[in-house]
DNA sequence: CTGAAAGCGCTTACAG
DNA sequence: CTGAAAGCGCTTACAG
């Protein structure tokens, strides 16, 4: 016994119908007026024979999958990705569409795209970046800018007043550095206190300059919001080579809390991001659904030892 | 001017000749004899318009696409899978193939399969774990367990004699931490070393308890080799905790290591893997051609503060 | 040495 | 209410 699969054709003969009247009853195709018995009978042989559309047939037919490509870019390694991604994946399924998440080079993606002739493309960066509400409302933005607005709210409740912004010099992280520098430097503004942004280098040695050049230049900064968990560890690492203390010295909190934060010496208080309904309202929109009633990104601070 | 994608149809056209004639020529198709002159005037044309065979066309007819999707699985964020999978990428991509990471559910791979119909799906833990040499040979083998020989082989030149190979006690990490505990038992029995077994929970309550009973079962114990950074990092939290410290107490070693390891608190020897040609050689595997003579996977202890 | 034809499995005007 | 036919863009027996 041969088990290929079975074609719409199978699904015909067993239903007593022409494969149109089978597409037309599984896509819903609308303007068609059906009657229920039919459609059962082709539920029926559907189920019987176990069918289920050949995708790439259809694709060719389409002119493109049913298939979503997220770029994931300098995100890619970020903690919130694992959410975002689960809660995309899952409403893009809903809509029988799946997800593919690129994490490569350019000229690798070419080929991607060819050979599975997505329907749609998103950039991580992009769409986290700049949400779907207007921008500039005065506080109920989405996506990053949300996010930043509560790590500082951190800091500006335990009475910091001059907060420096530890962005990272690795260039791969434009423009999501300067996009969150701009975000952390007008929520400062709006809150009367100061945002001191400060480049910090992977490296100990560039590390420790930076840190010496802010206390130096700036002696009231009494806390550091950091790009990302690793940027603070390299901060609290510069903090510990120089003798200094969080939060004695400066308060250090993270943003996008890893696995490591809990585990680090000193313990680092960072912001826990929740990203599935975020991911899920970008995979709605992808598919030019109806996104829904916004609702503040779910993000909050865990405080550890460094605040 | 309407600027759709030229087709075979196209090219056969501008070069006069048949669509046959045209995929016979792009394909290298064996078996014809086409004269160098009509190989030109389609090249030619192939050029000239741009044309690049549509791969879901192609898929249609070929009953898949020439992609190869590979499945993470529990070594998703490990540090060598960036080097690994850009070795497997370059390798696909030279003989005009495309990868695909998967890094979701079980449900979302289904999807996944159907729409884009893989050449062939790769685990990542089978391949990784199991390696293409006869298993055995003593020494000359390749994958994880040449990379678990280095780590040990760290320790021993130390002179360790007594080591506790730390495990993850997360059971997604199986079989992998099962099959590492055995390498390493195994490399330490061919060295006349022993090697302890311990699982370490990611909580500090439960590492703190794995911690002390090692100390009081196994009082001669002087090193550890983590399973990963990870785990490392948690066992040194428990060490820092009850007053211990690398290298005096309990020398500890990483493995795959990643980019916390040379910040931590103290600095963390670990295990360097460059994974590229292991991906080369898997890709090779996986299209069927000859994967050439092996060379040793390059994998070295980065030694810091920690042994 | 080369091409007409069939067919991969769908969807969708079009006709009745 | 339903179906025959065309066609998405390829590849590959088959025939000459």
């Amino acid at each position: 016994m041969t088990s290929s699969r079975a074609t719409i054709r199978d699904v015909a003969a067993a239903a007593g119908v022409s494969p149109t009247t089978v597409s037309f009853v599984l896509n819903d195709t609308p303007g068609q007026a059906i009657p229920e018995a039919t459609r059962h009978r082709v539920r029926s042989a559907v189920a019987q024979l176990g069918y289920t559309p050949h995708r790439i047939a259809r694709a060719l037919r389409e002119g493109s999958s049913r298939l979503v490509l997220l770029r994931a870019g300098p995100l890619r390694g970020s903690a919130s990705m694992a959410s975002l991604i689960a809660g995309m994946d899952e409403e893009l399924r809903r809509h029988g569409h799946a997800l593919i998440v690129t994490y490569g080079t350019v000229e690798a993606e070419r080929e991607l795209l060819e050979a599975v002739a997505p329907r749609t493309v998103l950039d991580l960066v992009r769409i986290y970046g700049s949400g779907d509400s207007p921008q500039g409302d005065g506080g109920d933005v989405d996506g990053l800018e949300a996010h930043a607005a509560v790590q500082l709210g951190h800091l500006l409740e335990l009475g910091h007043r001059s907060i420096a912004v530890a962005l990272p010099a690795d260039p791969s992280f434009e423009p999501l550095s300067s996009l969150r520098r701009r975000q952390l430097e007008a929520a400062a503004a709006r809150a009367g206190a100061t945002a001191i942004p400060i480049i910090i280098p992977r490296e100990p040695s560039g590390a420790a300059l930076a840190l010496a050049r802010l206390r130096a230049e700036h002696p009231r900064a009494t806390a550091i919001a950091a790009f990302n968990d690793d940027v603070a560890f390299v901060v609290l690492a510069a903090m510990h080579a120089a003798g200094l203390s969080a939060p004695d010295d400066l308060a250090v909190v993270g943003f996008d809390e890893g696995e490591h934060a809990a585990l680090w010496n000193p313990p680092l208080s960072s912001l826990r991001i929740d990203a599935a309904e975020f991911g899920r309202r970008a995979a709605r929109r992808a598919l030019g659904l109806d996104t829904g009633a916004w609702q503040r990104p779910p993000s909050q601070v865990v405080r550890r030892a460094t605040t």
